[in-house]
Parts: structure tokens; sequence; C-alpha cells
DNA sequence: CAGACTGCTGAACATGAGTTCAGCCACCGC
DNA sequence: GCGGTGGCTGAACTCATGTTCAGCAGTCTG
């Protein structure tokens, strides 16, 4: 159980066992891994204070104590969901390397099609405060930041005061867009948390946002200068975007 | 019961006493009007499903039965704080009117300081599917929609082809980051579902990307004509933002 | 074949959940 | 004073949950 911290790939033999297109309730696939990917799939749907460990392993397959045989309570069980979908998703962000531009940090992730719901799953942990997952949008705040001053560098992106915090910016834009999929499937019919090829209804204006900008240059300048002012003093009331 | 269903400021007595800074067990005010803003304030915190009725009687210094004689059930609590948080927001968004720019919907909630904690309710909300909250969220963005006109006219912001597509990304993005508030805190130092004073190293970063864009126009060209190509046949790994 | 060990289960336990019920208490019209 | 009424509570009920425990089938070791 120690020796699976990180990867979940070397070490441990039942951790991603990429046996084709594996539902959750293969029987050739260990029950532990079974187990696992059941519970990443219903704390994504449902949340994790909405799920019970009945549900989970009726999903797995298997009986409630073998749940608790395996991974010893549900809390450790959230955490192992947790350590693990962070060891996919570095994977993945490994596999990628940095083959298309660094605005979208979720990018890499997308093109996960089988196994569990990676993208669903961080959509729901992102908000019930685990450790594990904070780490993964620190790492991808950092990542973004590397992208985007190789980008500055290529001129394929403009220059900026605020590397960090434009790439932090992004990064929240990116990851709340993820977490807000429900909304944008009900506003725009894509699935950010599925299948890339139809999210250009959110893609494109995307693009166009990050793009062509949205505010002009001349009202731009004339927010900006009172924003820097009001932040001198401590008037609230002045400039907001 | 049945005269308090959609509004809460009119036909309730009970339900926007602004008597001043009350907390949430103050006993000047109504029995129903704590509960419901206990409610909201635990809802908030912890989630709905993870708070239960005993919680959120003791917050409000009543006792759990009370609860269920005001509301029924904790699932009809949950839509009269939906109801109640909705009311709010609107009656908010109404005061301010067209004040400030359009392009943060959440700007004119951010200016409400004493009651209950409308912005983090909604942040939580937001993710566990409340019709109500998701009606709040169409308005938002048809009220961005007409706002971004306005700017369109008044040259303050860019011209775009599509501009509620553009109003709905930007929406999501502002609603996104909101939701991702504890990441801000943690990333940022802002304190987004709080005093928008204290939310410059958001906003700023923010300003400048909609105010000078982030990707070069070249580059914009290029990734924006293969984008458009790539939608045309099936090809999914050409152009991702 | 005996024994032990692993993987796994059915039944049960304890706890906390949402909810119900009978009844208290202050107030109000008569 | 007095019956009634509405706001409110203590205690209890029912149910689902996380968890435990004794024990099953199969397999490996000797």
């Amino acid at each position: 159980m120690s020796s699976a911290t990180a990867s979940g790939t070397a070490s441990d033999p039942t951790a991603s066992v990429p046996s084709g297109a594996a539902g959750p309730a293969d029987p050739d696939r260990t029950a532990r891994s079974r187990i696992r990917d059941a519970a990443i799939t219903r704390f994504a749907a449902d949340g994790v204070a909405a799920t019970s460990v009945r549900a989970i392993a009726e999903e797995a397959g298997v009986s409630p104590p073998l749940v608790m045989h395996h991974f010893g309570s549900k809390d450790r069980l959230r955490v192992a969901c947790d350590q693990h979908v962070a060891a996919l998703v570095r994977e993945r962000k490994h596999e990628v390397v940095a083959g298309s531009s660094g605005l979208d940090p979720v990018a890499a992730l997308r093109t996960y099609d089988e196994g569990p719901p990676l993208l669903a799953y961080l959509a729901r942990t992102l908000i019930d405060g685990s450790p594990h997952v904070a780490e993964l949008v620190d790492e991808m705040v950092d990542d973004a930041v590397a992208y985007m001053a190789e980008g500055e560098a290529n001129g394929m992106l403009t220059p900026t005061d605020d590397p960090r915090g434009r790439a932090t910016v992004l990064t929240l834009w990116s990851l709340g867009a993820l977490v807000l999929h429900d909304h944008a499937q009900r506003l725009l019919g894509v699935d950010l948390a599925g299948d890339p090829a139809r999210s250009m209804d959110y893609f494109l204006p995307a693009l166009d946002i990050l793009g062509r900008g949205v505010i002009t240059p001349e009202a731009f300048a004339r927010i900006d200068e009172g924003f820097r002012n009001s932040s001198d003093t401590t008037t609230d009331d002045e400039g907001r975007a």
C-alpha cells in the first residue's frame, strides 16, 4: 500500500492495467482496481458525500466489506482515488509534453477516453478541498507559467507585466469552466468533461477572447489607469472589471 | 407557507429584514429567517449533502424539529434557500443596474457584505444542480449579452462574430473562478467570495487578459485558420486552445 | 491429504441521519 | 379566569450509512 504512493503504474500491479476498454465491472481486472475506478466514477457523478460505500461496491460488482478490506475506510478510499487520479493526470501530462499550446491546462487530459472519468472527478473534487488535487492545481499553474513563457519567447503570446498572475487566472478560468461543465452543457451544448471535438462552441469563443481581446485599447487604457490609481488609495468604488 | 413562494421580499415579512448587521443567531429576527440564513451559511461552508439538519438548527439557535416545522423537509429547506438567494441576487442586480461594466457578472454581488454569504452559497450550489441556480446563471448570461452589446455599441468592447458565445464563455469563466475561490485564495491570496478590494491580484491579470489579449495577432490568425479547417473534417488533433 | 493463506461474502452492529409526535408555554380573545 | 392557538421543544422512531466479524470457497505448500 505504501509502495504505490505516486505512480500507480510500476510498483502496484493492480493499478492501471490497460486491458483494452475495460468497463468498471470487467471481471478480468482485479477487484481492487475495479473498486477504485468505480469509486472515481461515482464520486465524479454524485460527489463524495452523496456516494455510499454500498453504491461503489455495487458499481464494482463486489460486496461492501471488500471495499473496506482493500482500502480500510471510505476516507482512505477517497485518498486513494485522489492519488490515482493525480498519478494518471501526471502520466498524461508527460506523454503529451508540450505538443499543443499551454493556454488550456486541461487539454492534455481531454485525450483520455477509456478508463475512469478523470475530468469529471477533477471537476467534483476541485471544490471539496483535497490536498492532492490542490497540489495538482499548483503544478498545472507552474506548467502554464512555463508554457506561456515559452510562447512569449516564441512570439506567440503577448508579453505581460505579471506572467504568473496571467497564467494563474487563465488556469482558474479553464478549470472553472470544467467545474461548471453542466452549465456549459446547458448553455452551449458542449461537453467539456468529455469529447473535445464536440466542444467547439466553447473553444472558438475562448480563442476569440484570448486572441483578439475583449476591451478596446482606448477603454482598456482608461480602465487600467483608474484601476492603478484606486489600488493606491483605499477607494473601492472605482474600476471593476 | 405558500405565500412566500418566489420573492421573499414583499409578501413574506420575515424575509429580508435589513436590521443592521444581524448575525445568524440574532434573537430579534424571526426563527424562520434565522433558520434559512443558517442553512445558507452551512450549505455554503460544507455543501448540502455534508450539512445536517441538526447543524443548521444549532447554528440558528433552535431545535431540529423547528426546521421541519417551518420548511417541511431538508430538501424543501434547500429549495427555499435557492429561491431566497436567487431573489437576493436579482434584487442586488436591479439596484446596481448597469453602473459598472458587464464583464464581471458577479460584480454586483460583491458589494453585498451583511447577511448570508451569497457568493459562497452560489459557489457551492453551482455544481450540484439546482434548477433555480441554473435559471440564475441563464439570466446572468442574458445580462452579460445585453451589457456587452451596449459596450460594443459604445466602442468599449471589441466586436465579435459570436456575441452570445463570447458572453457565455466569459460568464462561465467568472463564475468558475468564483467556484474555485479556495484555489484562488491559495494561489493568489485573494478572496473572490468576499471583499473585492482584496482581490486585485485576480482582477488586474483578468483585466490584462481581456484588454490586451494573450495570443499575438499572427499566432491567432494561424490558430484560428487551423481551427476552422479542422472543424469541417473529423480531425481532432489539430488546434486546441 | 492436512493445513494455512488469500480473496471474498452474508449478517450484524453502532451511529448518525431525516423525520414524527405528544406536549409545553406564552399569548390572546372572551 | 380560561379555553384555544401558534411557536417551539424533548424524546423517540425509522432508516441508511460506515464498519466489523465470523466464516465460506479456492489455491498453494508441505
